[in-house]
DNA sequence: CGTGTAAGGAATTCTGACACG
DNA sequence: CGTGTAAGGAATTCTGACACG
């Protein structure tokens, strides 16, 4: 589960160099709750591959005009909808509406 | 072939963190060439993964007393026999030597 | 040989804020 | 709303070198 892919290691200048974002916009977009960067002991902010991947698509949705707050809401859906997705694959659909009756 | 796992995008302190390797010894195990980092524009060091967990097999090595010298040499020669693997397996083996017949 | 440290300079990172639109 | 920028301070990184052993 827990992979490079998710490990928070990089520093905000490298995920400038690779994504293209200003160091500014990055500070931004998780201030608007759109991603969540670890802190070192210091302050320092540590971003996995993953975020680095959801910064592109964020940069994406940015170009075609979407705002933050509207992104949010898309991984918010896309987040909810992976679950129930898990839930079926699981077997669990039932099982869950079976507890509410 | 190019994951996650080999991208250089750590900078040496992290990999202190990481490693628990002081950032002059990760840098003398570079003068020794035992790892080799890439560079940023500007000259910052960049680590991968892979460079992660290679610093900690040179640090058990290190503890046993073991010379940087001769890790590198052991290193080469894991390396060696790897290629030779990689030849037996994709049957190449005879190929290798016909054509300096 | 392997590692620590002080030295000096350059670039990074952080936060809070003002600017523009 | 989203992004740039100047501000001030703190911590990072780099190199070459001296120290010790």
């Amino acid at each position: 589960m827990s992979s490079y892919k998710d490990k928070k290691v990089i520093t905000i200048g490298i995920v400038n160099e690779l994504t293209g974002l200003s160091v500014r916009m990055i500070r931004y977009y998780e201030e608007r709750g759109l991603i969540f960067p670890e802190r070192s002991e210091r302050g320092t902010r540590k971003y996995s591959f993953a975020d680095i991947e959801l910064l592109l698509e964020i940069a994406n949705k940015r170009e075609e005009g979407v705002q933050t707050y509207e992104i949010k809401q898309d991984m918010l859906n896309e987040k909810k909808n992976s679950n129930v997705r898990d839930k079926l694959r699981r077997g669990q659909f039932n099982a869950h509406f079976n507890m509410r009756k």
